[in-house]
DNA sequence: ATTTGATGTGAGATCGATCTCACATTCGTG
DNA sequence: CACGAATGTGAGATCGATCTCACATCAAAT
């Protein structure tokens, strides 16, 4: 025997009032006399009532719902951020739809369709594409807020966090050279992701400055799982010639390439110098500990979700584009070099 | 300027039927004429009309949603279940709403009855407390769907997925005390966590039928991050007859065990033999790699989301109690140790 | 020719909450 | 005492999609 919610109907009668002298009573608006509110207040409390938010959204047309569409929550990166989201939005009266893209354009597009559906209030992305963007400009056209996280999409006039990829990863790379290293090997993931191509130039801009002549050989490509990183590392370091560094570009292929290494009875920093970007909780477990690029996570998803809040709050302006510092933190990983 | 989206009235009128004939063709029930079933096609493409889920939820009471409570998404055990479960319900239609407790029995109370507000079809849920389980109880009691994960809660009449957590334990520490050990320290989570009590049992059944004494000071408590784990660590060996092994009830906490051994300069296994509940991706990077007991993470979240949606489609009958095995892998991190 | 049935369509009710409007009261003040 | 204002309350419309009915129309069957 199922017994349906209470509805308002169920309360009014129960006080003896009309449903709207009810709704009065209990959203405190417009007059309602004390004896009236109070016998509402105790019929409802009575039934155990609690609003319908599909039939209040369905008239106010605000669902509190936000959605959050991002690579891969079983990424350390991604998961700390879709927390951090999940804090402020339950903070604010919302609560949070995740869905994955696993990297995939089309399953992002349906993702986001299917959201949609939903009258979700606003979407927080980390988009897998720069340039195929058709399915959130119309997001942007429709004015469903939006805000782009750790990437962003080409043309697209909307909020959005992200970090000085660039400058961290030639921060990296200048310092492998500093320490006298010619052949530095990238370990990359897929040349459509933002933040993969960014922080590849930065690589080869440190190259170009310090003079070295871009390589192939030295550039592996894998998806950022540990187990794809592990087969790039390996074929990166089965060459004749093989890196003496290398740096990788995220924190799921920096331990892709630990493993590798070790696999391959490499020593780090003894036969290579190893710098990841992003750091990760394991980064000091290792020894020697590996010396990162680390961005400010912990900023990411609260910044996202404050930006988006603002705009739910009807905040107007130009859109904000928030670039974070990386910062390189020097541990074990990296050992001089003699020009060979 | 904001245009509205389209509703079944604006492509009635545009094909000059009645909403009820445009219903009729776009969801093809009822009779429809052709050539006029076209026209309401034609039309609704026109005007991009997509249906509301919202009025649809309204009148049929069901809304594409599930909801997911658990501890902490950037436990590396959670997100990959959270991950699990949103593949099956994606593929199912449906979306998935995440919230983490903290751990804190409030905030799930609270997370879970703002969820229920929004009409959501059924719930996995880590509960956070087995005794305190009144707000489990209702939803049972009105019979919404619900799937326990990883714990359970006295009582409750659901399906659960879980793990041998007793038999884990006791099989590591069995493996301890066949080694040698006597002297074998606990660190555990919070006695209220359902797994950290049933964990803690198979540790001290292991001692039992070792004949060895319980011993208070081998045991210490900590909240599940690797920062709480140090101090915990820290306090258990800083004693004067520390343990000679260690069990460890979750990988944050084994994590954190491994930095706070290093940063006292005891080394695994020669000081120290160390095992961990739950695998995790640096189990094998560490040196050595660390001994666990591995649960089988990737069948629960699958599992708990097709109980669940079985349970959607109207599947009746009783509770189903799974519990997967779990698995001894032995890696490096256990030494022999002479009785003293 | 008329009944029966199949086919096609529209008017209106429904889901639950909220809001506007109209209608009662009661009160204060000239 | 009377009239406008303040105070309370209810009837009904609304949000958008769907479903039940009732009503047509046209065909085949008796």
């Amino acid at each position: 025997m199922v017994r349906k919610p209470a509805t308002l109907k169920d309360v009014a009668a129960l006080a003896n009032v009309s449903r709207a002298t009810a709704a009065r009573a209990l959203n405190s608006y417009g007059y309602v006399g004390d004896e009236t509110a109070q016998k509402v207040q105790a019929a409802a409390e009575r039934l155990g009532y609690r609003g319908n938010r599909l039939a209040q959204a369905l008239r106010s047309g605000q669902f509190p719902l936000i959605g959050c569409i991002i690579g891969d929550i079983q990424n350390p990166f991604f998961a700390r951020i879709a927390h951090d989201i999940e804090v402020v939005a339950r903070e604010l009266g919302h609560n949070l739809v995740l869905g994955s893209s696993e990297e995939d354009l089309g399953q992002e597009i349906s993702l986001l369709a299917s959201l949609r559906s939903l009258s979700i209030r606003g979407f927080i992305v980390a988009p897998t594409s720069s340039a195929d963007n058709a399915h959130l400009q119309s997001l942007v056209a429709e004015h469903v807020p939006l805000v782009l996280i750790d990437r962003v999409a080409e043309g697209l006039d909307c909020d959005s966090v992200l970090v000085d990829n660039e400058g961290g990863a030639r921060k990296a790379v200048e310092y492998l050279i500093a320490t006298g290293h010619r052949r530095i090997g990238l370990l990359q993931d897929d040349m459509r992701i933002f933040t993969s191509r960014e922080r590849m130039s930065g690589y080869q801009k440190a190259l170009a400055a310090g003079g070295i002549a871009p390589d192939e050989r030295m550039v592996s490509v894998s998806q950022s799982t540990v187990e794809h990183a592990v087969d790039a590392t390996i074929r990166l370091f089965s060459q004749k010639r093989p890196p003496t560094a290398l740096f990788t570009v995220d924190s799921l292929m920096t331990q892709g390439a630990l493993l590798a290494l070790r696999s391959m009875g490499i020593s780090i920093p003894h036969n290579v110098s190893l710098i990841g970007f992003d750091d990760f909780n394991l980064a000091t477990f290792t020894d020697p500990q590996i010396t990162v690029v680390s961005q400010p996570v912990s900023e990411i998803g609260r910044t996202a979700a404050r930006l988006l809040f603002d705009r739910l709050s009807g905040k107007g302006g130009p859109a904000q584009k928030i670039r974070f510092e990386t910062k390189l933190i020097v541990r074990g990983s990296v050992r001089g070099q003699n020009p060979s």
